[in-house]
This record gives structure tokens, C-alpha cells and sequence, in this order.
DNA sequence: ATTCTTGCAAACCCTTTGCAAGCTA
DNA sequence: TAGCTTGCAAAGGGTTTGCAAGAAT
């Protein structure tokens, strides 16, 4: 009765094989990896598969402000997370925001709303680029 | 020799109206209240004019996980407040959120950054808009 | 009069989808 | 065999750009 519903192919597994190097890649990015490494996976499969991985959370997805959504095997089953830049140079990091994708449900549901989505961005200015005088 | 290089124009005099109502809008929204508002701005000047004022700082923008850029009228430093907008109708609320500056300056803090700053919307389906099926 | 701005439509880019052929279980 | 998967190409959705007509200075 519980059967897998999803088949593992070659294209599967050789996107799983990349995905394994790591690093936040946009899809074309991951499919022009596989392609050079000799898969025949195409652009829509890649694609496919990398929001399937996203959904059942194995991935881990992140937008660019060219709206490009870059993919990451997701190490130690995390979630989603939000990112802490330096508005001077630039710099990133991840955060833990544990309890933000729960308040974020929680008070839309306390106004009648459903289907939430959260934006979050935190900025600041990194130890470096305060210690230089900015 | 220093002359401004931009012309205020009815368009941009709506659009910067219009952005006055506060929060956070995808290009097409404000576009659409422009339109509705009576203005006759095309969709690309209210785009070119949204750039131009987010390059210039007048503007704050954030990316949806879908990859629309929102676009929200910088106010100058006055005490904040965050959103819940419904995705189909457009209506918002005001809502609290407390601990969140707390939190915010905190994690900062636990990184080295300095002068955090944080944005924060949530979207949803209001209740009438997921009553009539959406 | 000059030069910036507008609007429309076409172009772009990333992403999704329809569908017949190919594979996995 | 049954039905999920694939690849291609076409369609989508948001954003940008070329260009001639229209304003602002």
C-alpha cells in the first residue's frame, strides 16, 4: 500500500551524484554540471527533480535578487533559514530562526489567513567593516 | 553643472504618491492602483521608476520566493510596524510582533554585526478570498 | 529647441507544462 | 504490463529594452 512513488533513474541519482558537491547553484547552473559530466538530463528534468527534493525537504532553496532560485542539498535534515548581510561588503551567513516559520503560520492564522509565506531579511554592519570605520 | 538629471513628471508624481500608502508591493500591484487611481502610467515607467528610486535609496526591496521583486517606500527611520497582506485582494493588516526587534538586534549582536536593521511581511489568503475557492 | 520620459510591443530570462516516447518496478 | 519519467518545445510570468511620439526644462 505504501509504496515509493518515485522511480530512481539515471537522471535522478546523477542529479543526487552533483548535488553532492555542494554549494547554492541555480538549476541551469546544476544542469550544465550534469551535462559536461556526460548525463543527457534535460533542463525540465533537473527542474523537476530539484523541486521535488525541495518539497520533501532535502534541498534547501534560496532567490537571488534576479529572482534565480539556487538549490543546495540540504545537510542535516534543516530547513529553510534566513541569512544575516553585511550592507557594506556584502557578506552573508546563515541564521537559526527556529521559531519563525511557526509564529509566521501562527499569526496568520490568528487573522483568518492561510497559505502564509514570510519574508524575513536581517542586515547589518559585520565586525570588520565596523572596525574599519564604517 | 550640477543640474538634476530627472524630470518630475505626472507619472512619477503618482507612482511616488502612491508609494506613500506604505508597505511592501510587487510593480504590478502599484501599477494596478495606479491605474485604478486614474493615472495612465504604462507598466514599464512604473518599473523604470521603481529602479530609479531603489537605486537611489528611496526605496527598499525584498524578493518574494517566487522571485517577484516588492518594492516599499523607505520612510525615514520612524518606529515600524510589519505586514499581512492577502496575495489575492490586496488587503493588509498591521500586526505585532514584539519580540522580533528583541530577537533581531540579539542574533546580530551573537554574529559581531552592528546596526541591525530587519524587514519582515507576511502573505496569506485572507479568509473571504479563500472562501470564494481561491 | 533640446533632451529626458513615456507607452507599446517585442525581447529576455528563468521556470513550468503538455505530450508522446522511454523506462522502472 | 502499468504508469511514473523524460526530453523537447511551447507556454508562462515577471522584468527589461528598442524606438518613435510626447513632455519638461
Amino acid at each position: 500500500m505504501t509504496e515509493p512513488r518515485t522511480r530512481m533513474t539515471k537522471q535522478r541519482a546523477a542529479i543526487l551524484t552533483a548535488l553532492q558537491e555542494g554549494g547554492f547553484r541555480s538549476a541551469q547552473d546544476w544542469h550544465g554540471r550534469l551535462r559536461r559530466g556526460g548525463s543527457t538530463a534535460g533542463l525540465a528534468t533537473v527542474y523537476r527533480a530539484l523541486q521535488a527534493l525541495a518539497e520533501t525537504g532535502d534541498v534547501d532553496t534560496v532567490v537571488t535578487q534576479h529572482g534565480e532560485t539556487l538549490y543546495r542539498l540540504c545537510e542535516a535534515g534543516e530547513e529553510h533559514h534566513h541569512h544575516l548581510r553585511c550592507r557594506i561588503c556584502g557578506a552573508a551567513q546563515d541564521i537559526d530562526m527556529p521559531s519563525i516559520e511557526a509564529w509566521a503560520s501562527r499569526v496568520g492564522a490568528e487573522h483568518g489567513y492561510s497559505r502564509i509565506e514570510h519574508i524575513v531579511e536581517l542586515t547589518g554592519v559585520c565586525a570588520d567593516c565596523a572596525r574599519k570605520g564604517h
